[in-house]
RNA sequence: GGGUCGUUAGCUCAAUGGUAGAGCAGCGGACUCUUAAUCCGUUGGUUGUAGGUUCAAGUCCUAUACGACCCA
C-alpha cells in the first residue's frame, strides 16, 4: 500500500526524535542562494578548492550513496548544487544521512570545490535537516505526467517539471512588464469591487453568491469596465486594473471560469490609440520576457512584429464566405446566417455578421489581427462610428484563433448609453441570459460627464499561453478549476 | 450537450479472455569522485467505481466518476 512508503518515513521521523533531533527546526542557518554560487565559482578548475566556506539550504533532489561517501543534489529557488559528503569530513555525523530522504529540506555547510569529474560541489562539513518529507516525490526521470495529478496537485508538478516552473516564472515576468509599461506612461493601477449587486460590463453569465449580514444576493464581476469608467469620470485620466473576473460558462482549453483580465482606460484618445497601445504592450512584453517577437504555438509560427493586420469584420466575413460585403450590411445577412447553419437565426444583421464571424473566421486568424468596425447591436459600451451609425469604433485582437483583446472608443453619451442598455434588456427579456445589465449607478456617474476616451480589455491568461507556447489555459493558471473528485 | 481516448504499485509504463509484471522510488547488503551512479537481494496491487457475460475478466458488455482531445 501507498502508506508503506509514508510509514517508513514516519518511522525515520520517530528515530530522529529519539535522537533528539528536531525534524522541523524553527531556525535556519544563514544560507546563501545556490544560483549565485554556481556563477561565482564557474571558473574553478577540476579538483580545485576555493577556500570559500558557505551554507546552502534547499530540497534534497537526489542522493547517490557510495558507502563511505555520498553525493547529494540540493535545489533551492535559484539553482541546484551538489554536496559531497564523506566519512572523512563528517565523521560520526555521516551515519545521520541514513535518516535523510530525497524530498527533505537540508542545510549543507562546507567549502566550495570542483570534483575530479568536474562537478561544482560543496564539501560538506555539516548537514542539517530543515524539514522532513513524509511522502515520496514523483519519479525523478520521467517526472509527473498524469495531467490530472498535475492540475490537482500542482505543487508536485512544480517540483517535478522544470518547464512548468519556467512557465509560471514567465507569467509573472509578463505581468510585471505590462504593469511597468503602463506605470511608466502615467497609468494608475486601481482595485475595484469583485463582489457586486449587479454584474455588468460584459456579455456573460455571472456567478451568484449571498451576503449573510446584509441578507443580499451578490454576483462576482464579469468585467472591470464600468467601475474603471467611474474612476475616469472622477478625474483619473489613465487607469488600469489587472485582476480576476469570473464567468459562469463552459470550460475549455481557452476558458477557465476565473481568469485574469487587464482593462485599461485612457482619456483623450480613441480606438486608434488603443491599437497602438495594444501593439506596444504586447511586443514590449514579448521582447523583454521571451527575447523576440516570434513564437511557436501549436506547431505554427506566429510573428508579432508590428504593424499587425487590420480588417473590418464585414471584410473578414465576406472574404471567408466569398460573398459581397454589401450583402452583409442588409437583412440578407440573416438569410445567409440561416443558410450557413447558425442557430438560432440572429434577429439583426449585425448579430448575424458577428455569428458568422465567430463560426467561420475567428479560428482562421493565426497571425495577430485587429478586427474592426463591429456592429452596434453587439457593442453596447462603444461609441458609434461617425461615418456609419450601425457600426462602432471597436476592435478585437485575434491570434492563434483566440480573442486576445477588445477595445473601443468609449461611449460617453449618457443618453445613447441608456438606450443601449435598454436594447440589451430587451434581448434579456427575449431569453438572452448573457445580455448586459442596466447599471443605474454607472449611468448616474456618466450623466455627470466622462471625457472622450479609449479603453481596452486584454485576456492575460491567453497572452501568457501564446508567449509560453501553452496549448491549454490550464497550463498557465496555477490552480485551474476542476470538478470535485470523490475520494 | 455529443463523440473519441485514457484511468494497472508512490511515479513512469507493460500484460492473445488463462498465475498481474518491469524500471525508478522504498527496504536489506556491497561500494570513498558519483551525477538517470553501479552491483546483489527484496517488499509493494480491491487493475477508478458498481454491475453483467464467462469455467475463468486488467482484457468483453452496461452504467458511472474523473481527466484529455475533438465537435456543437
Amino acid at each position: 500500500m501507498s502508506d508503506a512508503l509514508r510509514q517508513a518515513r514516519l518511522d525515520k521521523l520517530s528515530t530522529l526524535r529519539e535522537m533528539g533531533i528536531d525534524a522541523y527546526p524553527a531556525r535556519v542557518p544563514k544560507s546563501e542562494s545556490i544560483g549565485p554560487i554556481n556563477e561565482r565559482f564557474g571558473a574553478l578548475d577540476n579538483e580545485e578548492h576555493s577556500g570559500y566556506v558557505t551554507t546552502v539550504s534547499g530540497r534534497l533532489m537526489a542522493y547517490r550513496g557510495m558507502g563511505k561517501a555520498s553525493f547529494l543534489d540540493v535545489l533551492d529557488g535559484t539553482g541546484k548544487i551538489q554536496a559531497y559528503a564523506s566519512i572523512d569530513n563528517l565523521g560520526d555525523v555521516y551515519a545521520f544521512l541514513a535518516h535523510i530522504d530525497v524530498g527533505d529540506f537540508v542545510a549543507v555547510t562546507g567549502e566550495v570545490f570542483r570534483t575530479k569529474r568536474g562537478q561544482l560541489s560543496i564539501a560538506a562539513q555539516s548537514v542539517m535537516l530543515l524539514s522532513k518529507s513524509i511522502r515520496p516525490l514523483p519519479e525523478k526521470w520521467h517526472g509527473l505526467k498524469d495531467v490530472e495529478i498535475r492540475y490537482r496537485h500542482r505543487a508536485l508538478d512544480l517540483i517535478s517539471n522544470e518547464e512548468v516552473r519556467e512557465t509560471f516564472i514567465a507569467r509573472s515576468r509578463i505581468l510585471s512588464c505590462i504593469r511597468r509599461t503602463l506605470d511608466e506612461q502615467g497609468f494608475l493601477e486601481v482595485e475595484t469591487p469583485v463582489l457586486l449587486s449587479i454584474a455588468s460590463g460584459g456579455h456573460a453569465r455571472p456567478f451568484g453568491t449571498h451576503h449573510n449580514a446584509l441578507d443580499m444576493d451578490m454576483y462576482l464581476r464579469i468585467a472591470l469596465e464600468l467601475y474603471l469608467k467611474r474612476v475616469m469620470i472622477g478625474g483619473i485620466d489613465r487607469v488600469y486594473e489587472m485582476g480576476k473576473c469570473f464567468r459562469n460558462e463552459g470550460i475549455s482549453t481557452e476558458h477557465n471560469p476565473e481568469f485574469t483580465m487587464l482593462e485599461i482606460y485612457q482619456a483623450y484618445t480613441d480606438v486608434e490609440g488603443m491599437m497602438a497601445l495594444a501593439e506596444q504592450l504586447v511586443t514590449k512584453a514579448l521582447q523583454e520576457t521571451m527575447g523576440g517577437l516570434v513564437v511557436e504555438f501549436n506547431g505554427t509560427t506566429i510573428d508579432f512584429s508590428p504593424p499587425w493586420l487590420r480588417m473590418s469584420m464585414t471584410q473578414a466575413v465576406a472574404k471567408a464566405l466569398a460573398v459581397d460585403p454589401l450583402v452583409l450590411r442588409t437583412e440578407q445577412a440573416l438569410q445567409l446566417a440561416a443558410e450557413r447553419g447558425i442557430e438560432p437565426v440572429p434577429a439583426t444583421a449585425g448579430e448575424a455578421v458577428n455569428a458568422l464571424f465567430e463560426r467561420f473566421v475567428e479560428q482562421t486568424l493565426i497571425q495577430p489581427t485587429f478586427i474592426t468596425d463591429y456592429p452596434v447591436e453587439i457593442s453596447p459600451l462603444a461609441k458609434r462610428s461617425p461615418h456609419d451609425e450601425t457600426l462602432v469604433e471597436r476592435f478585437e485582437l485575434f491570434s492563434a484563433g483566440m480573442e486576445l483583446a477588445n477595445a473601443f472608443t468609449e461611449l460617453n453619451d449618457p443618453i445613447d448609453q441608456r438606450a443601449r442598455f435598454d436594447a440589451q434588456e430587451k434581448l434579456r427579456e427575449g431569453g438572452d441570459e448573457e445580455a448586459q445589465r442596466v447599471d443605474e449607478d454607472f449611468l448616474f456617474a456618466l450623466e455627470h460627464g466622462m471625457p472622450p476616451a479609449g479603453g481596452m480589455g486584454m485576456g492575460v491568461d491567453r497572452l501568457v499561453m501564446l508567449f509560453t507556447g501553452s496549448a491549454s489555459i490550464r497550463d498557465v493558471i496555477l490552480f485551474p478549476t476542476l470538478k470535485k473528485k470523490d475520494e
